[in-house]
DNA sequence: CATAGATCCTGTATGC
DNA sequence: TGCATACAGGATCTAT
């Protein structure tokens, strides 16, 4: 899916494009993006019809539109979801899933606009969350991501190095930091010179100090370009891509030539998807070693 | 509670 | 060409 800084793009159209705008149709054109909505698809079009868009907010990969009256509009990409801001006559996108219609007019076009959810695989979806504006109580098992200012730096090095976890595990637990997926961990890992399955508990408190600096400083540079993207489906909800993955340095990048050492970057299975890293610069654990070569 | 693995879904790329 | 397999920026549920 997005990470946190393409869900940030997001947000940030939203806020731009829709905040004040008032819902005058919901239609929903698949039932499992709406699978969360206790009252199903019917409940979710009906109870958002005729309400005004507040604001748009973000925690992690979680974004939420707080409603004028307290309730908000929660959602998540998933894989693969876009929020598009259309033309009512803009051609419908292939997996386009769920449209809101919102009154007046674009003042460029002289045309009707809609917010279109498109997600092609349907890991993300949406839902109307009770007295959620400020912040949805469907996500307080969320925790806050490292670019909110009230991040706690100290509580999170200190759970960090409490837990028996690969620190790569630990980076995308949401519960612990929020916003950091795939490519973000594996680019974080590289750049602090450490190995994924190494222990929480086995990091110096130097040592995760400055994992997480990286994992800070690399979704703050992606954030800068817009995001990244290696096809399609990664688009602010002006349907464009950023352009960071021309920055990564691991992610994606197996057999090619490491930056710092000119070692190949491996790719190792991990968690139904791949983790990418240099096996010179960032040395497996002992563990991990003793393991592969058959010697526990 | 912490941990590791399976599962939801559709599409594309690759190999036989 | 058809068919099978692997893989994809994620969260959640499950058993242990």
């Amino acid at each position: 899916m997005p990470e946190l800084p393409e869900v940030e793009v997001v947000r940030a159209g939203l806020e731009r494009h829709v905040v004040g705008a008032t819902i005058a149709a919901v239609e929903v054109l698949h039932d499992r993006p709406v699978r969360r909505h206790p009252t199903g698809a019917s409940g979710f079009a009906a109870a958002l019809t005729g309400r005004r868009i507040a604001g748009a907010r973000r925690r992690g990969k979680y974004l939420w539109l707080p409603l004028d009256d307290g309730d908000a509009i929660l959602g998540h990409l998933g894989m693969s979801g876009q929020m598009l801001v259309q033309p009512t006559s803009a051609p419908v996108e292939r997996h386009l899933r769920v449209r809101f219609a919102l009154t007046g007019t674009d003042p460029r076009t002289g045309q009707g606009r809609e917010l279109r959810f498109v997600d092609q695989r349907m890991f993300g979806g949406l839902s109307v969350s009770v007295g959620g504006a400020g912040l949805p109580p469907e996500i307080a098992h969320i925790a806050r991501d490292p670019l909110d200012p009230e991040f706690d730096d100290a509580a999170f090095v200190a759970r960090l190095r409490t837990r028996t976890s690969g620190v790569k595990r630990l980076l995308l637990d949401q519960g612990l930091i929020s916003g950091v997926g795939n490519i973000y961990a594996d680019e974080a890992l590289w750049r602090a010179r450490l190995h994924g399955e190494r222990p929480g508990n086995r990091l110096t408190r130097a040592q995760a100090v400055e994992l997480l600096g990286h994992a800070r400083a690399v979704m703050n540079e992606a954030l800068a370009q817009g995001g990244t993207s290696f096809d399609a489906l990664y688009v602010n909800v002006n349907g464009e891509s950023g352009y960071f993955d021309r920055s990564l340095h691991a992610y994606g990048r197996e057999a090619e030539p490491c930056d710092r050492c000119g070692t190949p970057i491996r790719r190792v299975a991990f968690m139904n998807r791949s983790s990418y890293f240099c096996p010179r610069c960032q040395s497996a654990p002992r563990s991990v070693r003793a393991t592969r070569t058959g010697s526990a």
